[in-house]
DNA sequence: GTCCTGACGAGTA
DNA sequence: GTACTCGCCAGGA
């Protein structure tokens, strides 16, 4: 595909498929892991794309205080929860996941 | 072809 | 402690 085209995107997307099960991240931790700390505006963007929806777990990528996002959700915000919960996250709320403990790590 | 907005995050006032 | 602004890239109007 046109890598030399949307480089930062497929970057995003490369490191979101790569989020373990059980495990969520933050845009803000996805764009350092690709070199731009800044862009997790772009992340965010770039999963809003979602070229690949089913594989893309978007639904693992969270705020960095752990909140997921209501309303932006791909089917709905009670699935995100469900979806995080029924593959092991914690959460500390409705809408807080428990970073501490359910943070990604590159090598986990 | 150009301008503005858009799933964020961290720093500063 | 709270509010606002800046930074970044890409896509849509």
């Amino acid at each position: 595909m046109s890598i030399s085209h949307t480089h930062f995107f497929e970057r995003v997307y490369e490191i979101v498929e790569q989020i373990p099960k059980g495990r969520v991240a933050s845009y803000g931790q996805v764009a350092t892991l690709m070199g731009a700390p800044r862009c997790a505006r772009q992340v965010g963007f770039a999963l809003h794309s979602n070229p690949r929806p089913g594989i893309i777990p978007c639904h693992r990528v969270v705020f960095a205080d752990g909140r997921i996002c209501e309303g932006f959700a791909f089917g709905g915000p009670e699935v995100q929860r469900s979806m995080l919960e029924a593959e092991g996250v914690v959460f500390l709320d409705e809408t807080h996941v428990d970073m501490k403990t359910c943070r990604w790590e590159v090598g986990l």
